[in-house]
DNA sequence: CGCTGAGTTGACAAGATTCAAGGGCCGTGG
DNA sequence: CCACGGCCCTTGAATCTTGTCAACTCAGCG
C-alpha cells in the first residue's frame, strides 16, 4: 500500500521535513502526520532554471522543500560556476546566511520544485518558544556544518562514490527509495560540485557501471554494490 | 606603541574574541576593552599535543583559544588522519557538535594552548537573555560553516596560497600581524587540511619563494605579493 | 532531416603522487 | 665538545591520475 515515493517527483511528508519542528513551534501546521496544512502563504511552486533566492538578496526567509530539487551556486570570479551542494525534498535552506543576512549563492530550480516558505523568525522576544526555535536552529545548522568537504576529497573515484551515497542516504532518510536515482543535475554540475571535470565524472561513472557497481543509464542511477572507497590512488 | 602581537605566542584581547559576546551576556566577564577578567574557572591551558576534546566525547562546553593554535583533526576508517581545520586565538571551539550532542573530532594544540571553558549553556529558559544568546551562536556557527571546503578545490597551488591567505586574515581580524606567519603545524598537517601530499605542499612553498610571492624560512611564512589563484569566491 | 546540446570515448598533456635519496636541525649520549 | 640518530623538510625521477582537446553518438526538436 505505501509504495516508496520518486525524489524528484513525489512530495516530501512533514514529518520528514527538518523544517518541521520549527513549523510546530511556530504554529504554522497543526497536523503531525504527514498531511499539509496550508501554510500562510501557502505550497509555492517555481519553474526549472529559476531562483529561489538569489546572492547578494536579502536573506530573512527559510525555505523548506517539498518536491524536486535545488543546486546552490556560487559564481566565482572568473565566471566558473561552482556547485556548493544538491537539495531533495525535506531539506531546509536559507539558514546558512543567517550570520550576515545577505545570500552568498543562488538556489536554482532543477527541475519544478514546490517549497514551504517561512517568514523571518523573530528570535528577539523573550518567549519560551523563540528559544526553543533558536535551539533547533543551531541544531539544523550544525548537522549542515559538518557535511560538504567530502566531495572534494580524495580521488576522482572516490568522489563519485561519496555523491551517490549521500544523495541515497539522504533520500532514504526522507522516506524515499535510496536505491533508485534520478539525478536531474547535468554531468557537469556533478562534476561542478566534485570539483572535477564532466569527461572524469562520465568515466568514472562508466567504469562503475561496467564493474556492476551502479547501473547508469542517463540520468538514472541504480546503485547495485556500492563501496564507500576508503582512499585509493595505484592499484597493483 | 602598539606592537602587533605575535599569533603563536601572545594572548588575544578578549574584544578579538568570538565568545565575547556571549561572554558577556552569560556575565562572565564585565570588562570589554580587552583585559581579561578571570573567569570562572579561569584561563586553562594545555601543552603541545594534548587534546582540548576528543571524539566521542560529550559536547557540552564551549572553548575560547586565547594564546596558541588547535587542530581539528578527524581519524579516518583507514588510520589516515585529515585535519579539518586549523584554529588561532580567537576562535570558538565546540559549537559544530552541538547538534549532536558528542564531538565527532580531536581538537589538538599545536604547542602550549592557553584558553577559556564555557559551561554548558542553558538555552531552555524564557529569558531575553537566552534568546540573544542563541542568536549569537547561530550567527557564530553560520559563519563558520560557509568556510572549509575553498582548502580542497582547485589545483595544489591554490589551495596553498588559499591556506595562506585565509590564516592570513583571520589572523589580521584577531588584531595580530597577517603578513608574518609562523605555522606551528608541520607540512604533513598542511597536506592533510588540503587534501594532498606533504611532497606538493613542499613544493609549492618552495616554488612560491622562488617566485617571490612569499618568503619561506621553515615554519616562519612571510606574506610578500600572494595573489589570490582564480577563483577566490570568499563566502563572506 | 539536419541541428543542437548532453554525454561518452580516445589520445595526449599537465599535474599530482610515489618512491628514493639527501640535507638540516635538535636532542641524546659518548 | 662532537658524533650520532631521528625527524622533518626538500628535491629528483618515474609513474599514475586527471585535465584538455577533439571526435563521435544519441535523443530531442525544429
Amino acid at each position: 500500500m505505501e509504495n516508496t515515493p520518486c525524489l524528484t517527483a513525489d512530495p516530501v511528508a512533514c514529518r520528514h521535513c527538518d523544517l518541521s519542528a520549527i513549523c510546530r513551534l511556530t504554529g504554522l501546521i497543526v497536523d503531525e502526520d504527514g498531511n499539509t496544512r496550508r501554510m500562510p502563504g501557502g505550497l509555492r511552486s517555481i519553474r526549472p532554471g529559476a531562483a529561489l533566492y538569489s546572492a547578494g538578496a536579502p536573506a530573512t526567509n527559510l525555505f523548506a522543500i517539498r518536491s524536486g530539487m535545488i543546486k546552490r551556486v556560487e559564481l566565482s570570479a572568473d565566471g566558473e560556476e561552482r556547485v556548493v551542494s544538491f537539495h531533495i525534498p525535506g531539506d531546509v535552506l536559507g539558514l546558512e546566511a543567517f550570520s550576515t543576512g545577505v545570500h552568498n549563492c543562488d538556489a536554482i530550480a532543477l527541475g519544478r520544485v514546490q517549497y514551504c516558505e517561512l517568514p523571518p523568525l523573530r528570535l528577539t522576544d523573550e518567549s519560551q518558544r523563540s528559544a526553543a526555535i533558536a535551539r533547533t536552529l543551531v541544531q539544523v545548522l550544525g548537522t549542515a556544518a559538518n557535511v560538504q568537504s567530502t566531495f572534494t576529497r580524495g580521488s576522482a573515484r572516490r568522489r563519485v562514490t561519496a555523491f551517490l551515497l549521500d544523495l541515497s542516504q539522504r533520500a532514504r532518510a526522507r522516506g524515499f527509495n535510496g536505491e533508485e536515482l534520478h539525478l536531474p543535475m547535468s554531468r557537469l554540475e556533478i562534476a561542478n560540485l566534485l570539483d572535477t571535470r564532466i569527461e572524469t565524472v562520465s568515466r568514472m561513472l562508466q567504469q562503475m557501471h561496467r564493474e556492476r557497481a551502479v547501473h547508469v543509464s542517463g540520468s538514472r542511477v541504480r546503485l547495485l554494490n556500492l563501496e564507500p572507497q576508503a582512499e585509493l590512488a595505484s592499484s597493483a
